[in-house]
DNA sequence: GTTATTTTGACGTACGTATGTCATCAATGA
DNA sequence: TCATTGATGACATACGTACGTCAAAATAAC
């Protein structure tokens, strides 16, 4: 037998195709006892909506967009392009992308401030932690558009859901990692991040401490290094930090600009520590194949784009959201189960 | 502007309906010169066919076979669960699951014979390596069924896609990780197989050693111990053999049977070697959690499910194939990773 | 030129659901 | 008893595509 249909409800139930409609779609007009049987009468054939006819007589229109920070992070430039390049993969549903400078509350705040909400059903931004950035996603929800966070949360906000890695978990992952990787080798780790205004580095930040200091105390944890996700200021930082510093074991990059940590580990001819990064991306691919990198921390965009966009339509659609779905996996690669 | 449809292309192209429908589904009966005409306004328009109506209106039907190993192996239970689970989660899509005895070539061959044709569109099958198995799977496909191999590959075979992770890489980044953990200390290396007649066993070890080998020569390698998937086995001859061998540094299991591991290792007051297992189950994550085990190299069965249906869902509809689909990622968990 | 053949068009029906209009009938209150 | 309201049914149309039938037109073969 094929899957049961409208009419078979109306027929079981003894009602019309109307009433069921009404049932189906929670209109008003149905007494409560008809809408029990209507129910049983579903429960019983095990009836289930055929989606894709039901979007075709909606003819819904799912409207979405994402913010991303601009600039040479190679993981949101990744990001931009997987959206380009699955942007029509969802019946539908039409996606546009929206960047703004990194670092920079008031930049985003603006930018979100400026979304038409009668243009736009739904908005996936990855943020950064400030009130301004609070203040202009309550607006949005206050004009009807949903709203995710994506990357990088900011809990406490109105945002309906996180899409992302757990980044303390992230970390402490790192940590795991490295302070294996260094066994039999004391001495000082370096922690390498971006800026700590973003809640994602802080957060990698507090795992990789947490586990490193409880479970390895015989290494010595450096201040962190910031570099603010640019290779050049990495580069001359870390160069400098490692001319300094001889008894280096481990290396935790927590941010972008890992090109900057292959470029100073390139330069020192020191006893090779190891070094655990963030984000597979073409350089540090190539890091992990020379020998560079020892292993690197993934999240995988195309499934956060997956699930913003799943969410999204979810929220916007007033269904039953899973929360499962947003829960995105911390990868970890090494040279060689790289994909 | 909406999504074009037929309707455009037909005024577009100058032609009826019934040319756009015969050049969309390649029917015979039209002229190159007007092919060529509605295959141009097209590209003109941007057309993208709606699966979601073009389904409805075919009303079509997958009828899919999963046949899987039987047998207390903790993944294939999960992954008979999780078909089970998202049964319903395709459209137009029908699922059923068949088990056959493990490890037995005859009665998988058995097995893909009764198939009918008939009644099933495709099929997705944990191969056992034969020459009976691969004489079925041609046979399914000369009477026009659809056939993936799912974990573990039969190539060579009439087959028309591997759906799995690529187990000699594994089984490489089994041996980066477990070489990395034993660094400082050396000594003999174990590996707890399954039985070599399924291909993803022989990879793995093949992977594993290549690597040991050539990157950590200090390092000894022991003859694998056969524990076919079977954790009292493993328990039995892991026990066994720690209790003879004291300088055992690294134990890798490539099979299933991990529970035996778990159990070996608790009755030993060694030196705590690091161990390296397959396959996330519930007590994987309990060794990791505890510290038992230091890394699970893992699959995902429902990512493989979902490969699999959609293969073979564009194999009999005579679609393109995406290869990248049937890729599916090596994963590596760490206590701090778990999902 | 006629005939045979291929190519094209016109049209209808179907898929499963959404949504609207209008009529019907019962129950309610005055 | 009549008007009002609420619940329900009957029916039609639409979404974008598939697919069948039949006739008309264009082309090829003779």
């Amino acid at each position: 037998m094929s899957r049961p249909t409208v009419h078979d409800i109306a027929r079981i139930a003894g009602v019309s195709l109307s009433t069921v409609d009404r049932v189906l779609n929670s209109r008003e007009g149905v007494r409560r006892s008809t809408q029990i049987r209507v129910t049983q009468a579903m429960q019983q054939l095990g009836y289930e909506r055929n989606v894709a006819a039901a979007n075709l007589a909606r003819r819904r229109q799912y409207r979405l967009l994402f913010v991303l920070p601009s600039g040479g992070n190679s993981f949101m430039r990744g990001l931009e392009r997987e959206i380009a390049a699955r942007a029509d993969a969802w019946e539908f549903t039409t996606i546009s992308v929206m960047t703004v400078p990194p670092f920079d509350d008031a930049a985003l705040a603006g930018a979100l401030q400026d979304i038409d909400p009668a243009q736009t059903d739904g908005v996936a931004v990855v943020a950064t932690d400030s009130a301004a950035v609070r203040a202009a996603l309550a607006a949005l929800r206050d004009r009807g558009v949903a709203v995710v966070t994506l990357v990088s949360d900011l809990p406490s906000s109105r945002r309906q859901h996180f899409v992302g890695i757990d980044n303390v978990q992230a970390g402490r992952t790192a940590a795991s990692l490295l302070g294996r990787f260094c066994r039999g080798r004391t001495g000082s780790i370096v922690m390498v991040a971006g800026s700590m205004l973003v809640r994602d580095h802080a957060e990698r930040r507090l795992g990789f401490e947490q586990v490193l200091c409880q479970e390895y105390p015989e290494q010595t944890i450096l201040p962190p290094l910031e570099g603010f996700d640019d290779q050049e200021i990495v580069a001359a930082r870390l160069s400098e930090l490692l001319a300094r510093t001889t008894d280096v074991v481990g290396i935790y990059s927590l941010g972008a600009g890992t090109r900057g940590v292959a470029r100073a580990m390139a330069q020192t001819r020191s006893n090779a520590p190891s070094v655990v990064v963030h984000e597979l991306t073409p350089h540090s691919r190539q890091a992990l194949l020379d020998g560079t990198f020892d292993a690197v921390i993934h999240q995988d965009p195309v499934r956060e784009i997956s699930a913003a966009v799943g969410l999204l339509q979810s929220l916007t659609g007033g269904e039953a959201i899973d929360p499962d779905a947003a829960r995105i996996g911390i990868e970890v690669y090494l040279r060689d189960n790289l994909p």
